[in-house]
DNA sequence: CGTAGCTTTGATGTAGGTCAAGAAATGTGG
DNA sequence: CCACATTTCTTGACCTACATCAAAGCTACG
């Protein structure tokens, strides 16, 4: 695969056009890539030495744990998206890290991260766009959980899902090839696994979405945005800011 | 009053202890002081030149509003809190900011921090310090919505605050004055203002806590910490990291 | 080909929402 | 300092969204 085809630079290449040596940077980035199958050995080993991770391949749930055994995810994270990189710029985080599935990272160590922006201050610019737009995202999930109904919080989040994958060329407006079970979609979405599988269920009565078999469908997407009022805004990628 | 005796001096103090020469970086931050009653001033203002606020005395609320019309607030900010911090950071974020008492903030400039940060890198260790912290605050809320009850969410969210304001002298064990109406709390720990007042009432009727007359009264501090399984590690204000 | 995890569905219970209306506090102008 | 207006608090009656419990059918994989 050329370096320019990976969900990274695709990624960040929506935010800052990228030139031949920003592209050569961010492969030599990618270049420590490692397979885990559980990424507990992840977080472990992003916590000793200080390095953040970038995942190539696979998906993973940041979550907290509750004292009663109940959990929360945060986020998921899908290919090109930073793991621990908060960890990198400020100081540690402490929620936990599950794999979906198995998974392809590359190690960054925290000097060869910090030695790249100083080397292309634009693609500093687009890591720390990259960093903010995360934020966002979890402040989107706070109203998610605050404020919606079911319906619309599954909604809203199959959306949101579509459309970080669509910038990393892994979904589209008809749809996605998604790995997460009820159970994940339940303690992402606040809800009970039982709830989530109604709320499916009849989300693909009213004809908006199907999710089966590991395939989400877009059926009308107009009526899932309607419904659950989905303003990609807060995404923020409209196209390249920087030219 | 003396700089060191300032709410962001106490606060950044718990984390760095601040020299001399940092205390007086601190206090220049500081001087462009005013006071505002509306602070929609002060958002528009920190959008327009990119400069941040210091809270010094007062409350504000930070919240998103949905097409609806409902709203979620995301956080508070105390005396001693940054406004917009993450603005002159990493990109603009886009909640919108609402005053809960008059206010009065100072103005800090984006190439002002960034000086002061050049000069003392303590100091701006202890920034970030505080721009992670209030993250994590972010995800903790998302964690109240998502997993715990009515009384529970509560229950937290007093001691956080209680905790909080401890940081910046402005309470201890036994309580705090509290300008937040129940409408507020509501908006914040995604309640209806009814729920709200019934959940107080419960929690007063068990001898817990009480919130009357703008003061919150801890009546059985420990018991409101097994309730909400409170677990202030994530605020990480456990004496100085650095010395 | 059996066992363990996922999905689906029904029955029933409860936390919390909505509506409504009175009481208390707070503010405002004269 | 009072009279009036407005917001905030409090409580009751009723209803809905979602949880919990339980059991059966599906997949998948060692």
């Amino acid at each position: 695969m050329q370096i320019a085809d990976s969900p990274l630079a695709r990624k960040l290449g929506s935010f800052v056009r990228l030139d031949e040596t920003e592209l050569a940077t961010l492969e030599n980035l990618h270049n420590r890539r490692r397979r885990y199958v559980a990424a507990r050995d992840v977080v472990y080993e992003g916590q000793r030495d200080q390095s953040a991770f970038i995942l190539a391949k696979g998906w993973v749930a940041s979550y907290k744990l509750l004292p009663d055994g109940t959990r929360q995810i945060v986020d998921f994270q899908i290919p090109g998206d930073f793991l621990g990189l908060r960890s990198v710029l400020l100081r540690t985080s402490d929620h936990n890290i599950e794999p979906v599935t198995k998974i392809e990272a590359s190690e960054v160590h925290k000097e060869d991260l910090l030695d790249a922006f100083q080397r292309t201050p634009r693609l500093g610019a687009a890591v720390l766009w990259a960093a903010s737009r995360d934020e966002a995202m979890v402040v989107e999930h706070l109203i998610n959980l605050g404020r919606r109904t079911g319906e619309e919080r599954m909604a809203h989040f199959l959306l949101e899902l579509g459309a970080r994958l669509s910038l990393v060329g892994l979904g589209d407006r008809t749809g996605y090839d998604c790995p997460l079970s009820q159970h994940l979609l339940a303690d992402a979405l606040g809800l009970s696994a039982v709830h989530v599988n109604r709320v499916l269920r009849r989300l693909r009565e009213q004809g908006l979405v199907t999710f089966q078999k590991g395939r989400v469908t877009f059926d009308d997407f107009d009526g899932l945005v309607a419904l659950s009022e989905f303003d990609a805004a807060y995404l923020d990628q409209n196209g390249p800011l920087l030219p």
